[in-house]
RNA sequence: GUGAUCGUAGCUCAGGUGGUUAGAGCGUCGGGUUGUGGUCCCGAAGGUCGGGGGUUCGAGUCCCCUCGGUCACCCCA
């Protein structure tokens, strides 16, 4: 026997019914953003390594080490994307979308990160992402948000939102300053990992679990104390606009992005059942000077995006996982030979009338049949037997009430729709 | 990248101090007489004990290496 495969480590594999489920929530997380106007847009999985570089940022801890970055045939630096944004904003620029109006746009899809894989990191993971870029109105922050807001709604997850602002080149600098003489003051009280973090970028400090840093920052200075008065000014108009929408926030002055490109708003959802450190659902902000920084045209833009492996993990934990939509509604069973076409015939129907509908392809008794059907959850099974056959009908056995009625052929689709769409559990 | 912990059938796990053909439950498949289901009864299939090396007369059980899972740090969605 050859040696058997395993997935590579950090990666998994989705299937039935379980993928089912998945798949459910990432088609409300589109659908919610399709209500709100955000369109389709798919970008390539690997890009110019110089897109994540710059995009992302030099200093970056995904740019530095958790990046796969690899040569193709042809010489070029390729890197699988470690996160969507910049590739999005990429496509924009390169096709001219960012000289007028507002561009909304939303993608899924994997993305790649080296790193130590544990519950809810996975080298290979999903997110569902939403971008708005070409205004820096206040109420397309609030958009977007909103779009969360009624995504975590819709799942009845519990989650918490965390915002804040993160500034801008006008008054971070001063922030930085200010933090980094604060930090600095503390001297050789600080653990030497947050000194080292300090010189890269003093305000990660400030979201370190050690209790001791916590301990020691916890009188630092905050960036909403030192907001300029744009910033400030536009913190508060998107406040104010989501009150009115009735979100509900809590303040995270040291919420911290690892991405170098977020600027004034920033927000994460927090899965409040989520018992594990990768407890961040969704999360993102606004990245001013993005589209600037990959060669573009001034375009502010905010955007966020879900994590899907996640928020399906926090489902599966809450006991909120949303039903597989790919039960039977109808099993179509051929007794005899001479059925088998007419059954062919019947799931044809069935199917273009909406309904989930298929054949059992193996050799069964129809007690096994039967038996298969009811583990399956089909709602309906279709029996075509001799008799029958012979009378023009079929025998359609409603599941969940155990009864079953002789049906002219030609009325079977629409008996199985009032079926199938009355009793659904 | 650092530290800890685990790895026996598809799944969840038993397998004192190393000793004949490795077990259970669930799941799967078949049966419980003619064409009817999830409970019940009977039966069957299914395992190079993650992989490699070593110690030993003998290793699933001990040692080393390696791969993978999990958890924390780190990082992030």
């Amino acid at each position: 026997m050859s040696r058997r495969f395993e997935a590579p480590k950090g990666t998994f594999d989705q299937l039935p019914p379980a993928s089912g489920s998945r798949a459910e929530v990432e088609r409300i997380m589109l659908e919610q953003a399709r209500l709100a106007g955000y369109q389709p847009i798919e970008t390539p999985i690997f890009e110019d390594t110089a897109v994540f570089a710059r995009g992302v940022g030099e200093a970056t801890d995904v740019v530095q080490k958790e990046m796969y970055t690899f040569s193709d045939k042809g010489g070029r630096s390729l890197t699988l994307r470690p996160e969507l944004t910049a590739g999005v904003v990429r496509a924009l620029i390169e096709h001219g979308r960012l000289t007028t109006g507002l561009t909304k746009v939303v993608c899924s899809g994997p993305q790649f990160r080296y790193e130590r894989p544990q519950a809810g990191r996975q080298r290979q993971f999903s997110q569902v992402d939403i971008e708005a870029m070409g205004s820096d109105a206040p109420a397309i922050d609030a958009d977007v948000v909103l779009v969360g807001h009624e995504v975590f709604r819709r799942l009845e997850i519990p989650v918490t939102l965390l915002l804040t602002s993160l500034g801008d080149p006008v008054c971070r600098p001063a922030y930085r300053e200010a933090l980094l003489a604060f930090l600095n003051g503390l001297g050789d009280k600080l653990p030497a990992a947050a000194r080292a973090r300090a010189e890269q970028n003093p305000l990660r400090v400030l979201d370190m679990k050690d209790p001791l840093v916590e301990e020691l920052t916890a009188e630092a200075p905050l960036m909403r104390d030192f907001l300029c008065g744009a910033c400030k000014a536009h913190d508060e108009a998107v406040r104010e606009l989501l009150a009115g929408a009735g979100v509900e926030w809590v303040e995270a002055p040291r919420l911290v992005r690892g991405l170098d490109y977020y600027v004034r708003t920033t927000f994460e959802w927090q899965a409040g059942s989520l018992d594990a450190a990768q407890n961040a659902l969704g999360g993102g902000g606004r990245y001013d000077g993005l589209s600037e920084a990959l060669g573009g045209p001034p375009a502010p833009g905010i955007g966020w995006a879900l994590g899907l492996d996640r928020t399906v993990l926090a489902l599966e934990q809450a006991g909120r996982l949303p039903a597989d939509p790919w039960r039977l509604d109808a099993l179509v069973l051929p007794l005899v030979p001479a059925a088998v076409v007419p059954a062919q015939g019947l799931v044809r129907d069935l199917r273009r009338a909406g309904l989930v509908a298929d054949l059992p392809y193996v050799e069964r008794t129809l007690n096994g049949h039967m038996k298969a059907a009811a583990k399956a959850g089909a709602r309906t099974v279709v029996i075509l037997g001799e008799q029958e056959l012979a009378a023009g009908q079929a025998a359609v056995r409603d599941m969940t009430a155990r009864d079953q009625l002789p049906v002219p052929l030609d009325q079977v689709v629409d008996h199985v729709r009032r079926v199938a769409g009355g009793g659904a559990p």
